[in-house]
DNA sequence: CAGGTGACTCTTT
DNA sequence: GAAAGAGCCACCT
């Protein structure tokens, strides 16, 4: 089973570490590509943490990644609409909470790593 | 090999 | 406080 998705943005050994990341964020909290580039290794990866996410992985909790708005909030970045919304409805279901203007308040539910 | 693009983010106007 | 510019990395044409 679990033939490894041959993504083409997972080439690079980057991608296992950004993985690893992603994996490790707890259910009902969100980081962001800047953080999870970070914790990576990749300081100023946050653009391969995007590429990462879009080259569809497999098994990856990829809803928990979303957009820096600014250092209290984020947003979600994907621009499909269906995917944006379906993103939402997971977090949702997870018990992260959306303000009115559907912003993330990561003093709430943003990832503290240790 | 070079130019363009994007699920990004920070700094400056 | 919003808008624009610059920096960044990997991939595509």
């Amino acid at each position: 089973m679990a033939l490894p998705v041959r993504a083409r943005g997972a080439a690079n050994p980057a991608a296992h570490e950004i993985y690893a990341v992603v994996r490790a964020i707890p259910r009902g909290k969100v980081a962001t590509y800047g953080q999870v580039a970070e914790l990576a290794g990749l300081p100023s990866g946050h653009r391969a943490v995007a590429r990462a996410m879009r080259t569809c992985p497999a098994r990856l909790p990829w809803q928990r990644v979303v957009g820096r708005k600014d250092a209290r909030r984020a947003q979600i970045s994907i621009q499909e609409h269906e995917h944006a919304a379906l993103q939402r409805s997971l977090l949702e279901r997870e018990g992260v909470s959306f303000d009115d203007a559907g912003f993330i308040v990561l003093a709430r539910s943003g990832w503290l790593p240790q």
